[in-house]
DNA sequence: CACTATTATGAGCTTTTGCTCAGGTATTGG
DNA sequence: CCAATACCTGAGCAAAAGCTCATAATAGTG
């Protein structure tokens, strides 16, 4: 049971590669447990076999458990931050094109872990502070998308930011369930439909 | 950490009246710190405080913890199945009021308790007997929509097959994220967006 | 009312899990 | 080569949570 407002800084700083190297063994061993078992029964100590590292080196890095998925979440947010940036440049052409390109942009943000970031997102209770940048993040990735379509001149809708609203969030959340299930249909096809939505539902 | 493949049935039955109530007063209390705690956090002595019956009590008529998020589950999908049998006959009209039918329906099918939904399909790890129980349902569903877009004329897709997919999952996750955060903005006007999303696209 | 079946109780046993700490091993710097 | 520092180990502690069982209370029955 992850509980907010707790100490998330490491008792020890790495000096050496090893250290820097057991650091990361340890997180990914926790990415790989939590998105298996669920944050509650990913266990400290299944973490610590599966990185083969004892349960007393993984907190020599980690104050408590939360501070674990709490890395691994900002790990995330700096890493989808980043690619936005570049992802601006994509806006002019089509409205279908900038519909692929925001829809390509999802799918790839979320082909390592899925299965992880559910639960970073649903089962972590955090910091005010880390869910503040949370917020803030995806609140400007949908500002950005809206103005994106704002200057379009095909858009034509009643309500720009709830359809935006709408868009953001229908086009993340297809995106987890066509990772989570990546067996039953080709991706392409399901990228092809939802950009036809999309883009039909903006031209109006 | 709810695990498949366990004991789901109750060592005693119910054969008087205040047994059948406890029982009652075990599942909706269990909704409740569900809802509030999470699974995990949700513990079997929380679940009886909160239901003003003994710790010895719940176990007489649940095997173990899991067994009880599982009767939620069931008492939710087959509430929602009954729900969709009196649905069907709004098929005819205008390919909008059907959308809107469609959208209506899920809105008002998850009114009581999203959280604990959430719950139930996040975090239960079921048997497999209950999840093709609840696939079974869902692909029910779909084709049950899948067969009334087919006989309307209006509906122009490439592949409906992947369509239905993509709007029954579209208007169920909207739907959660409507009842998760009911403050943000009023309901009608996400209904009608979604409405328009879907028709449209429908349209082609 | 007496007798049995059913239901309710809750202290506490057992297991699980987050986490500590005393004592080792490797690395670095002089 | 030898301290000093950094790093690693894992048995086991304390707390929490799932669950049991002996016993008591209540409801049905003739």
């Amino acid at each position: 049971m992850p509980s907010a407002d707790r100490q998330l800084e490491p008792r020890r700083k790495p000096r050496q590669v090893r250290a820097e190297l057991t650091r990361d063994r340890i997180l990914t061993a926790a990415a790989h447990v939590f998105s298996e078992h669920g944050y509650a029964a990913g266990t400290t100590n299944r973490i610590a076999e599966h990185a083969r590292i004892s349960i007393g080196s993984l907190y020599q890095y980690f104050p408590n458990k939360d501070a674990i998925l709490a890395e691994l979440l900002v790990r995330h947010v700096d890493r989808g931050s980043w690619k936005q940036a570049e992802e601006v440049d994509l806006s002019p052409g089509t409205l279908e094109s900038v519909v692929r390109a925001l829809v390509r942009d999802a799918i790839d943000n979320h082909r390592d872990d899925p299965q992880l970031l559910r639960i970073m997102v649903e089962e972590g209770r955090f910091s005010q502070e880390l869910r503040d940048t949370i917020t803030r993040h995806g609140a400007q990735r949908v500002a950005q998308v809206r103005d994106v379509f704002a200057r379009h001149p095909d858009v034509n809708v009643r309500n720009l930011d709830i359809a935006v609203d709408l868009i953001v969030f229908t086009v993340e959340l297809n995106t987890h369930r066509l990772a989570a299930f990546p067996q039953t249909v080709a991706v392409e096809t399901v990228e092809n439909e939802l950009v036809d939505m999309v883009t039909r539902y903006l031209r109006g």
